[in-house]
DNA sequence: CCGCCGAATTGATCTGTATCAACTGCCTTT
DNA sequence: AAAGGCAGTTGATACAGATCAATTCGGCGG
């Protein structure tokens, strides 16, 4: 964990996508002063479930994995988290999964007192961080009919398909698509093994959806990824 | 459907725990005005997936299943929902799940608008909005890693300790677990087939853990039950 | 009280995915 | 360039849970 300079939100990466975009010049000045970067290398565990919540965290750069693990060790990863994503909204005043860095990752953290204090007389803030909770509750909900009435093949289509949208509402949209996290992430997102996700990638690829690159995959025929996707 | 007269939000059964319960005394005799007491018969569903959202409900009485179809007809029960609990809360304008009525159903219906534009100059009522969304989503995450990552004799295990919970928090302790639900319901909420949750059950009732009881369960061995439902 | 009908249970078999085990290929280290 | 190691792939086999098929149970109408 390193903590880099000091920084302006007003020209910040994440600046007209993240929580903070719904502030003011104003509010945006004092806002600055509560938040400062810090980075982790890969694979550092950013926070973990059990962990008292005392920040929240904004991701500037990078790709993240959140998951919750089982007493056993299985492990069931419920988001990925991109730039722009707000990380740590909880109940209870504990964080309820943990939060890996894939790869280099700069986040602004936040002390949740502070935050706290800023958003109590802030209504359009809270608001706006209300439509980001709903917002994931839906996409939890989509998560939840894919683990639980999707087949294999249907799940990595559906992966690739979602995680591409995702990237191109960020980067503009390309039909190479990177995968930053390795197969036993995407597993653990899918609730299979990896094993059954390596086959049915090259299943995938034999059809001629999809070429397996370095480092992700190239679309090849995303009309026929959404059918596979869908049922 | 059935609209029955009218009422007082003062005398409500679920006024202590419900949205509502962050109002004062003066906030109530207003929000009176915004709600109307809707019945609905068993199976009768209250909203669609798709519908625009015109209302959002507080269910008053009776249990509800709210789900998401697949095109083939495979059916995802994301939530079963329980005297107080608050639904509609969606972005985009629609709802983006279905909810049934289990058993006869009462809900305080709210129009949309109207409800939105009180909500507007209260803070409270919306920082209560958006624990309630933190809350179901921290349970949505429960749902991935039991979906995800669980067997079906953990799966039932666990169904049959948090919906006991949920009951307990509601009516108070007893060993006599109640399941409105119909086995299809609880299958397509664990991710199962019919006969699969209905083999489960009679292990469990051959291991002693509970007994098999008209419209419900009684749980002989709750300790055995949680060693069952952990890992 | 009888017969009907949908829900639940039980049984037999099948199959998709897990598990166990090797192998391959690429990056890293020296 | 050789060696080591980890991620990914591929193959063989096992098995949990799905599917297909009766059968039983329990509530309800006549």
């Amino acid at each position: 964990m390193i903590e880099p300079d000091g920084h302006f939100c007003s020209d910040c990466a994440v600046r007209a996508t993240a929580v903070c975009s719904s502030l003011d010049r104003a509010e945006l000045k004092e806002f600055e002063r509560l938040g400062r970067r810090v980075s982790f290398a890969a694979g550092e565990t950013v926070f973990s479930e059990e962990d008292i919540t005392t920040s929240f965290y904004n991701l500037l750069e990078g790709v993240m994995r959140l998951y919750k693990l089982l007493p056993d060790g299985r492990r069931q990863i419920v988001d990925f988290a991109l730039p722009g994503d707000f990380l740590g909204m909880n109940i209870a005043g504990r964080h309820n999964f943990s939060a890996d860095a894939i790869g280099a990752v700069t986040v602004c953290q936040f002390a949740k007192t502070a935050f706290g204090r800023f958003v109590e007389d802030r209504p359009h803030l809270l608001r706006q961080i209300n439509e980001l909770a709903i917002r994931e509750l839906s996409q939890a909900r989509d998560h939840l009919v894919l683990l639980g009435r999707r087949s294999a093949e249907e799940k990595v289509a559906t992966f690739l398909l979602n995680w591409r949208a995702r990237l191109v509402s960020l980067r503009g949209s390309s039909d190479t698509v990177p995968l930053p996290m390795n197969r036993q992430d995407i597993a653990d997102y899918l609730g299979l093994t990896i094993e059954t996700v390596s086959r049915t990638f090259t299943r995938l690829e034999r059809l001629g959806v999809i070429e397996i690159i370095q480092g992700g995959i190239s679309l090849l025929d995303p009309a026929r990824a959404k059918a596979l996707a869908a049922a």
